[in-house]
DNA sequence: TTGTACGCGTTATCAC
DNA sequence: GTGATAACGCGTACAA
C-alpha cells in the first residue's frame, strides 16, 4: 500500500504538503493541491490510521459494548448512536461481551491500546470500583443498564417509576394477585423494577407475597420455567409483571403449550417494547424506552466527555411510556 | 499512560529488554525479567497497539460486518467466530452496515487504515467487481450470504437444495398450491431459494404460477403485507414457503389478525431457525443452518488466509437440515 | 544477555 | 506557501 511518502514523491512535493492537503489546510495553493490530489488518486492512497492515531492519540472510533446481539432492544439504540457519532466525525465498532466479565475487560483493552477513543456500555459485569477506575482513565458512558455511582456519565430511564406505572395498570384492570418475574443477577434495572413493583402494591394496599416474586435469566426458556413455577402455587396469580419482553414471551408460550391455562389466561406485562412485542400473539403490553433519544444522548455525552475530560459526571433519566396491547386484561 | 520507555527506566533496563520480556523472548535472564515485570505491574503499563501495529502491520483484530443486529440468526455465528478467533490470538469487532453500501465501504476503510487485519461479510451490498477488488488487497471471507465468484473465500449452505427440500415437505403433506415469498433485492440466497422452489414444483409436476411468487423485504410487516396480497388471489395458496423466519412470522401474525383465515389456516414454512421459530405460536417449521460450524469455518478461513495470501480461493457449502414444527400441516 | 539506533506512517513545529 | 525534521510507541537488526 502506498504511503504518504509515495504520494509526495509522485506529486513532487514534501510529505508535509501532502499532509496539509489531506487535512484541508488552506494555505496550500490550488496548483499544488491539484498535483497532490492527482497523486493520491493515482496511487489510491489511504492514510494509515495507525500512524495518524499514534501521532494524534486518537482514532475517532467509539467502542459500543453489548451483552448480546440477540436482543432487538439494542438495534435502534445502536443505530442512533451511529448517526450521532457521525456528526462529530466518529464511527462505532461493537464488541459483544456475552455478559462475561473477562470478555468485557478484553474489549476494554482497546482503550488502553488506543484502538478506540471511548467505550459505551449497554450493560456491564464490572464492579462499581473497577468501572470507576476505568472511567478515571478513559471516556466511559453507561447507556440504559447501569451501575450506580460508578463515576461515569449515564443515560437511562426511571426504572422504578416505569415498573410502578406498569404494575399500576394491572391493578387498575382489577388484578390483586400480581406476580413479579425478575432477574437472578442483581442488575440495577431489575432491582429498581422490583422496587417499583413493591411500591405499586403497597400504595394500593395489596400485601406483597414473597412467593409471587420469582427470578431467572432473560431467556425465553427461563420465562417459560418461571411461568410453570408460578402456576404451581396453590392460589396462582392472575397477572404477571415481567422485567423483559423475552421473559414475557416465554411465559405466553408456556401458557399456550399448557392447555390448562388456555381457558383462564393470565395477564402478562413485558418490558422494553422489542420487535417481538407487537408481532407476538397475543401482542404484548409493555414499557417502551425512548431508544432513539437514549442512543443519541449517550453518544453526545461521549463526544463531550472526550472533548473535556474535566466535565462533571452526568446522570440523565429519560421518559418512558407504557404501551397497552393484548396480553393484559381484567382477571377472569 | 506509561510507555515502554517509562517501564525501561523504572526497571533500569533498555526498551529492547522490556519489549523482549513483553513478547516472551526467552533470552532474557529471569532476574531482568522479574525486574521488568515488576515495573510493568507498578506502572500498570499496556503496550500501545497503534505503535505495535504500525511496526508489525497487524492489529490482531477481525472486522465482522453485519447487515443488522436485529436478526438473531447471527448470534451464534458471531459467537463461534469469536471462539475460533481467540485460538489464534485474534479478537473480533462488529460493524453494522444496515445494508447500506456507503456504510459498508466506511467500515472497510478500517482495512485500508490498518485498524483491522481482515473482514468477514455476513452479507454485502457491493458489486462483484468491487468486492473482488477489495479481496485482492485484503483478507475477505463471505459467510452465509454471499456474492458468487467474487474471488473470496466463502462458507455457506446449498440454498437451492435447502429450499427444494423444504418445498418438497409441503408437497408431501399434500399441498399443490404453494406460494413463494422472497426478497425484492436479488440476494444470492434468495435467488437460489427461488430456484429450489421452482425445481421442487416442476419435479412434482406442479405448474409454477407466477402470481404465487411474491417479493418484499425481510421485515415482519413485509411478511404481513405479502400474506394479505396472497390471500387476495382468487384461488389462494394452501401453503407458503418463505425465505426467512421473520417473513413467516409476519405472515402468521397477519393470519391471526384476520379472522377470515383462522378457520382455514395456511401452512407456512420459514428459513433460518431463529430463536423466534420455536417460541412463536404456532412454532415455525423451518430450515436450520449449522450456525456454529459456519462461524467457526469462516474464521478458520480468515486466519489461514491471513497466514497465506496466496492460498487458492475456497468455497464450502455446509449441511443444513429441516425442522418440522407446528406451522406446516396438510391442506384443510 | 543486553543496549543502541533505526524505521513503521503520520502530524506539527519550525525554518525558509 | 512550502520543506526538512522531530516526535508518537513499538520491535528488531546489529553491535557490544
Amino acid at each position: 500500500m502506498a504511503t504518504i511518502r509515495d504520494v509526495a514523491k509522485a506529486a513532487g512535493v514534501s510529505v508535509a504538503t501532502v499532509s496539509r492537503v489531506l487535512n484541508g489546510d488552506d494555505v496550500v495553493t490550488s496548483v499544488t493541491r491539484e498535483k497532490v490530489e492527482q497523486a493520491v488518486q493515482k496511487l489510491d492512497y489511504r492514510p494509515n490510521l495507525l500512524g495518524k492515531g499514534l501521532r494524534q492519540s486518537q482514532t475517532k472510533k467509539i467502542l459500543v459494548l453489548l451483552p448480546t446481539i440477540s436482543n432487538t432492544f439494542y438495534t435502534r439504540i445502536v443505530r442512533s448512536m451511529e448517526q450521532e457519532a457521525q456528526k462529530s466525525g466518529y464511527s462505532i465498532v461493537i464488541g459483544v461481551t456475552h455478559s462475561n466479565r473477562e470478555k468485557e475487560l478484553e474489549y476494554l483493552q482497546m482503550l488502553d491500546t488506543r484502538l478506540v477513543d471511548g467505550a459505551i456500555f449497554l450493560s456491564s459485569e464490572q464492579r462499581k470500583e473497577e468501572l470507576s477506575r476505568i472511567a478515571q482513565k478513559h471516556p466511559i458512558v453507561q447507556c440504559s443498564e447501569y451501575i450506580p455511582d460508578a463515576g461515569c456519565d449515564t443515560v437511562t430511564i426511571d426504572n422504578e417509576q416505569a415498573a410502578y406505572g406498569a404494575v399500576l395498570k394491572l391493578i387498575e384492570l382489577g388484578h390483586r394477585r400480581i406476580a413479579f418475574a425478575g432477574s437472578e443477577k442483581p442488575y440495577t434495572s431489575a432491582v429498581l423494577r422490583e422496587q417499583g413493583y413493591r411500591r405499586a402494591l403497597k400504595e394500593s394496599s395489596i400485601a406483597v407475597e414473597e412467593q409471587l416474586i420469582i427470578k431467572g435469566d432473560y431467556s425465553f426458556s427461563s420465562g417459560s420455567e418461571m411461568f410453570e413455577r408460578l402456576m404451581q402455587i396453590q392460589d396462582p396469580p392472575t397477572a404477571i409483571f415481567t422485567i423483559a419482553d423475552s421473559i414475557a414471551v416465554g411465559m405466553l408460550r408456556a401458557s399456550y403449550t399448557n392447555e390448562k391455562f388456555q381457558k383462564h389466561p393470565v395477564a402478562i406485562s413485558g418490558f422494553d417494547d422489542t420487535s417481538l412485542a407487537q408481532i407476538y400473539v397475543p401482542a404484548l403490553s409493555t414499557v417502551a424506552q425512548p431508544r432513539r433519544e437514549i442512543g443519541t444522548l449517550a453518544m453526545q455525552m461521549m463526544c463531550s466527555r472526550i472533548a473535556d475530560r474535566q466535565l462533571p459526571v452526568r446522570f440523565v433519566a429519560l421518559k418512558h411510556h407504557y404501551i397497552k396491547r393484548e396480553s393484559t386484561f381484567p382477571p377472569k
